[in-house]
RNA sequence: GGCGAGGUAGCUCAGUUGGUUAGAGCGCAUGAUUCAUAAUCAUGAGGUCGCGGGAUCAUGCCCCGCCCUCGCUACCA
């Protein structure tokens, strides 16, 4: 690590099509932010790096659906975006976007390097082509009926009513969402990352060269490297992006894995012309925080890119973060379950830093955790108002009262002084190691327990008694509070930025580097500290209460109107119905399908015959359970191989919008293959 | 089913290469205190370290089996 000249800091560029939110905060901007400000405080030589990825089908999608154009899409929320974090106070270098014409030329050239130097393998197969729109589908582009549930809205990657997932080639009826039509099967060309070609230098890499990642992370990669790599293809058939740039590939794009990390580059080339130091000299370190969802992308793929390339560096340490839930409940973009970045700042101005403090204090470092709004007021009123607020403000108080806001001279320290003082040294070298290593929950506690100290000092001193006594030594003690103090500007500056530019207003100081932490005359005697206000203030239940509020009526929105309830499917024929047998039946036996999670073998007594029939129902019934179950069940549908086992029929089941499976039964007792109509 | 990550006090988490009575913060209880935003300080209660085996003089940490949660993956007529 020493070794090191500069430090270059990427964070996950977030995806223009919709705004930031907390999960993203405590997963990536908040702790990237942290390790940049520090690194700078320490007077290292760093860039943080950010930027918008613009590209990809769910953008143009979303266009669509808003009657726009991707770029319109794009532009919004990068804006948006953009705006948010500036305004919470994420310290960027650069906030560039993929849709910049610095990042289309940057991830051409090195597609056509790789291309020039044959790193691409070329493949030919059949897709979905839309012939009106001559062009091909991306499988978000076609819908049709979901196999599974018989949704006739489903997508060619995914079903939004069962959410299964799915191959467009699955899908019944299959629609292009373009023009409406059928689309056929044609032939196309790309251009695929030959992954397993690197997987030897992968495993020396990673495995051998890197065991200090975090568990989370070296494990992924373990898992993925030891499974086998496969080439990977990285152009798309799609009109949204950055075009291929070599001949005979019209119409295609990039696949958007492919360009967006390559916007760490192109967004450090638009900052400095001096780029190249941070991205090619072997004494730059590299480190991309990011969540667990992308480790493969930044471990595996885009380091074989750049390994591939041949003249760049590749990532000292990616510290991927687990998830952050939301009241118990994943956060969701399209169920609106989430607190967005944007309303935050309006619901909660100039407290930037609470929330920050929060994210990091329960930040879901080793796994995922839970943001509640009852421990983000718990953790405002407990810590930051009761322990550094209130002792920053009982020094400030006691100074002005005694001694009209002058430092008092220092004296004759007691050995209770020097330890409280050479604490701070002590929690320095605690503090650097947890930051050195992404401990950022821990490193802020330790900072936190400098303050504690100080209220604990002050408790044992109690300068308001010895004053009547002997005013002499509340001076000392005095002073050593307020160095105390003005230390604390320092060790909580990576964290607390805002916060700590307050405090040395109101101390009346400059803002001092990292390696002044430990120093006992921050403060010279006979300095002047002004009137301190409020750091923090108290949140009261209502304002929570509001949130929480907040919450309740999305999940309500949820829960009744909503994609829950499918709409009704188009008109069909009686004759259609009538092509259908549905029988009542009996369930005489059931097992477990052999290394399934969803299936059950059942034997069902249809009253004509008893026959075979698998259904993925085994996350919700025990086979000895439903034995002897009532059942309706489809006897005519054409039979099919799942598993190996024959399945003749389909055993009909009611579900709703959260997977909740039911027998649909007949409400009185009738016989065994009773037809129903 | 396969792979990965977790399962430690009511809650959120630490626990270094196995080594004396398992730690912290919050919450709770009791006491002290009043400079301070009813904030602070002290003390205390609370844990068969997911379950069951095993190796060891010794294991939260090692080995085997199982259970639960999250993620990736397969499957879902």
């Amino acid at each position: 690590m020493s070794n090191f000249k500069r430090t270059l800091i990427t964070s996950a560029l977030p995806y223009a099509n919709g705004p930031v939110h907390i999960g993203h905060l405590a997963g990536v901007y908040v702790p990237a932010d942290i390790y940049a400000r520090y690194l700078r405080l320490k007077g290292e030589d760093v860039l943080f790096i950010g930027g918008s990825d613009e590209h990809g089908v769910p953008i143009t999608l979303k266009a669509k659906k808003e009657g726009t154009t991707p770029q319109a899409v794009v532009d919004k929320y990068h804006g948006m975006i953009k705006d948010s974090f500036e305004k919470f106070g994420i310290s960027f270098d650069v906030y560039s976007r993929t849709s910049a014409k610095i990042h289309h030329e940057t991830a051409s050239e090195i597609f056509k390097t790789l291309y020039d130097k044959g790193e691409f393998v070329e493949q030919t197969s059949e897709q979905f082509y839309d012939e009106e729109a001559s062009q091909f589908l991306a499988d978000r582009y076609i819908t049709g009926t979901c196999p599974k549930c018989g949704f006739d809205k489903a997508y060619g990657d995914q079903c939004e009513s069962c959410g299964t997932s799915l191959n467009a080639t699955d899908l019944i009826n299959p629609k292009s969402m373009l023009s409406g039509n059928v689309p056929v099967m044609r032939e196309t060309k790309h251009w695929y990352l030959p992954l397993d070609r690197y997987e030897s230098w992968l495993r020396e890499w990673i495995l051998e060269g890197h065991k200090e990642w975090k568990p989370n992370v070296y494990g992924q990669c373990k898992s993925w490297i030891d499974g086998g790599l496969n080439p990977r293809a990285v152009t798309r058939d799609l009109d949204w992006g950055i075009p291929v740039p070599v001949k005979g590939a019209e119409g295609k794009v990039l696949y958007v894995w492919f360009d967006a990390p390559i916007g760490y580059i192109s967004a450090t080339k638009e900052l400095t012309s001096d780029w190249k130091k941070y991205w090619k000299d072997p004494e730059s370190r590299l480190i991309h925080f990011i969540g667990k969802d992308n480790i493969v992308f930044h471990c595996i793929i885009f380091p074989v890119i750049l390994k591939a390339e041949g003249s760049y560096i590749l990532p000292d340490n990616v510290p991927a973060n687990e998830f952050l839930n939301l009241e118990g409940d994943k956060i969701s973009t399209s169920r609106n379950w989430a607190v967005w970045l944007h309303e935050y700042l309006e619901d909660f101005p100039g407290k930037e830093d609470v929330l920050k403090y929060t994210l990091t204090a329960n930040a879901p470092e080793t796994k995922d955790n839970d943001f509640t709004w009852k421990d983000f007021q718990t953790r405002n009123n407990s810590e930051l108002v009761a322990i550094l607020g209130n002792f920053v403000n009982r020094v400030l108080v006691l100074t002005n009262k005694y001694y009209e806001g002058t430092v008092p001279e220092a004296g004759s320290l007691e050995p209770q002084d020097v330890d409280a003082l050479s604490a701070i040294g002590q929690l320095r070298i605690e503090i650097e190691k947890a930051l050195d290593t992404f401990h950022f929950r821990e490193a802020l506690r330790l900072a936190m327990e400098m303050a504690r100290l100080g209220n604990k000092y002050l408790a044992d001193m109690e300068p308001w008694i010895v004053f009547k006594t002997n005013p002499e030594r509340v001076k000392s003690i005095m002073h050593v509070c307020l160095q105390l103090t003005a230390n604390l500007t320092i060790a909580f500056e990576p964290f607390l930025p805002f916060t700590m530019n307050r405090l040395r207003t109101f101390l009346n100081m400059e803002k001092l580097q990292w390696n002044e932490l430990g120093r006992r005359d921050l403060l010279k005697s006979g300095h002047k500290v002004n009137t301190p206000e409020l750091l923090f203030e108290k949140i009261e239940d209502e304002a929570i209460q509001r949130q929480v509020d907040k919450l309740l009526e999305t999940k309500k929105a949820n829960e009744s109107a909503g994609p829950s309830t499918a709409p009704a499917k188009a008109n069909i024929e009686y004759d259609d119905f009538a092509k259908m047998d549905i029988r009542t039946g009996t369930i005489v036996a059931a097992e477990k399908v052999a290394k399934t999670k969803k299936l059950l073998k059942l034997t069902i007594n249809t009253g004509i015959d008893q026959r075979t029939v698998v259904s993925g129902i085994a996350e919700q019934y025990d086979p000895e359970q439903i034995i002897g179950q009532k059942v309706s069940i489809l006897v005519n549908l054409a039979p099919k191989n799942l598993k190996g086992i024959e399945s003749q029929g389909m055993i009909l089941m009611a579900e709703n919008h959260e997977g909740k499976l039911v027998f649909v039964v007949p409400a009185d007792d009738i016989a065994d293959g009773s037809e129903i109509r």
